[in-house]
DNA sequence: ATGACTTTGTAAGGTAAGTTAACTTTCCTG
DNA sequence: CAGGAAAGTTAACTTACCTTACAAAGTCAT
């Protein structure tokens, strides 16, 4: 149901409208925000005044003239907040401060395993608590990336294996003990928002990212929105079947696109195709090994990747049909494949949807980097917080 | 870029939201208005006389006392406008009057036939010239739904090969002609905001609308919001490859989705296996006769319905998974072929997805009939035009 | 029957936040 | 150096919300 409007809330946005604009230009004048917003200046001013004394926006210093009085610039002081982003997605937990520029300030890291003598949530409040202590700045807040299925509306980890978590109420349990407002959201669709938001700007109106790693997820950005689900659990493409008959995936379907791309999966392959060859002893081999053999032109490992490939594009493909097309964008291990798996995607997409559809589908990897889920939860913050972005 | 916030438009939307809450509530009070709503008596009295300047809603009499004053009860006029919808999704146009509360009150309908005397456009004139003839009532607006890629933002039909129309930009014809507010989309689309809108309401936050004639094609409303995808072009799904080593389709690929489970494709299967069984003329045999075969009990067409079923299943467990979970609806031909077409399309989610994707994937015949279309096109008005539904 | 209390709807006045208009300051230019 | 132009502020106005107050019309207990 709509909520009424009132006064309050045409303050508030425009509030964020100009905020916004200060952010996006860097540095500008009241009057450049009121062409620009529309707003009349008197309305500018007092916004901007408001701003000031929140010590969001600070003066920096006349201008040149263009013909009249020298405008006085104003900007967003990059350190008037503080942020905290975490990235539980992989096996160390990783957490950075931030300013509000997304410039990283404090960097952090607790490697996690199961069964080990500490809990994840105790190494949670750990990572919190030491970044915590490295800030004076007051918070915006802090905002997590965990695998598994989250309700980001309730904030609340319903399914997390990999860290033992059942319906865990983490926004509750970190809001209380930091204070700040807490978000949580899905790893691959944190992932999606960061690439939408801060990757190379000229996408297509829905993104979706391809996040591989022990397990495989999808985020999508559609119409500019991140998409959760039903209410939650959009993404979850790890056990669509794309090998008609092919292994045994653990979650008992044979074929699954995790065994055929999924970390695991692919150095499995790579093992066995080393035990064939009698050469060294597979155990060994690791996800770098594989990347290094691929590298040193191992035609075998090149056909596993091509599979890992095909399997993904079966995928792409779905997802362009169904979506109208979309850019598809790989992160995680994925993205280190490399160009010849993004062609073997892009030629299962042409075989499997019509020209049209397969024109407008890109592929490509991610434009950010390992940082990808610490700059999405950023940008969550930002978006929610302050309406930047 | 979002826009500034002013005044008028706090304004128009507490417009909307009192006049959704009389239309909702169907005959409410003002105070009544103020409680739900959260609105200031006063205000509520003043946007009342607002709607009722515009005669949108009348003041029917007083209703007994809840222990004070006796309440005067207003609602909304379902005569203060009528609509005008059409459905162009098939080989006879269709065109309805109705009133505000989607009450048809007059149809008309224009054979189409390519290649006959008149272009598709001069019937659509002339059915729409018919329609705003019987009715002396302000008009709301006209809502077209049409097969083909269609660009619902800027009223332009992109692509519609029936129809022989490319890049035609109706909004601006028919606006123009009549002087009231047209909206246009593409029918899938159209079909699945009507079930969302106007069916059986119990529904997850994501609903498909699987629409079957001689083509097939899904519309989603994602998110309570309607999704047209990269501009436009969701939900095209009549060409998914569903059998590995199926037949030839019209686009050049084989085993589409199309050949399985259209129209066409269904008529075809029952013609081969009626020449095999050397029966009545083969070429006789149409939709309805089909139909009539498969409620007699023949096995044969029955395994062909089933595997209509499944290859709509396989498409159906890619929606589940890529949306996390959602509704799924049949309409158009689909929605004919009854109930175990329904279970083959769930036996085949089960196979293919996680158990908890598929729990929450829904399958069932759409709700609204064979007004769908204009159901849904109606819904596109009073949402656009009145901000209810 | 009557007085106390409720409920509805309106009237009057206050307030927030936008707008326009006018003014000051400061700069550029001929 | 006068005149014009741009930036920013001040003042007055407008709109649409809110609160308070009140009249009208009902219910209910005594």
């Amino acid at each position: 149901m709509k909520k009424k409007a009132t006064r309050e809330q045409t303050r508030a946005q425009n509030r964020q409208l100009v905020l916004k604009m200060i952010y996006d230009q860097g540095e500008i004048s009241r009057a450049q925000i009121a062409r620009l917003t529309r707003l009349a200046r008197p309305t500018v001013s007092d916004v901007v005044t408001e701003l000031m004394e929140q010590a969001l926006v600070v003066e920096l210093g006349y201008a040149p003239s263009t013909g009249g009085k020298r405008p006085m610039m104003v900007s967003v002081d990059p350190d008037a907040r503080h942020m905290i982003a975490v990235d539980l997605s992989r096996s160390d937990f990783r957490g950075v401060v931030m300013d509000l520029r997304g410039e990283v300030k404090v960097r952090e890291r607790r490697p996690w395993r199961r069964g080990g003598q500490h809990t994840a949530l105790d190494l949670v409040y750990d990572l919190l608590d030491a970044l915590v202590a490295t800030t004076d700045r007051p918070l915006l807040g802090i905002a997590l990336g965990a695998p598994g299925l989250i309700d980001a509306v309730d904030g609340v980890v319903v399914q997390a294996v990999n860290m033992d978590w059942t319906d865990l109420p983490i926004r509750r349990l970190l809001e209380e003990r930091y204070g700040v407002p807490v978000y949580v959201a899905n790893d691959c669709q944190v992932a999606a928002l960061g690439e939408y938001t801060l990757g190379d700007a000229d996408q297509l109106c829905d993104l979706v990212v391809i996040s591989g790693g022990w397990g495989i997820g999808c985020g999508m950005v559609l119409d500019g929105r991140l998409h959760h689900g039903n209410p939650i659990g959009a993404g979850e493409i790890g056990h669509v079947r794309v090998e008609e008959n092919g292994r045994r995936c653990s979650c008992g379907n044979t074929g699954c696109l995790e065994t055929v791309a999924g970390t695991h999966g692919i150095v499995e392959r790579v093992r066995a195709l080393q035990r064939e060859r009698g050469g060294a002893d597979p155990a060994e081999i690791g996800f770098d090994a594989v990347l290094a053999m691929y590298e040193a032109g191992d035609e075998g490992v090149r056909e596993v990747i091509l599979a890992a490939g095909r399997g993904l594009g079966v995928v792409a493909s779905h997802l362009a049909v169904i979506l109208g097309g979309c850019d598809i964008r790989l992160a995680g291990h994925l993205a280190a494949l490399g160009p010849a798996v993004l062609d073997a995607i892009r030629e299962e997409i042409a075989a499997r949807a019509l020209t049209e559809l397969a024109r407008r589908t890109r592929v490509a990897s991610a434009t950010l980097g390992d940082d990808i889920v610490l700059l999405g939860a950023s940008a969550l913050l930002l978006r929610h917080e302050l309406g930047v972005l």
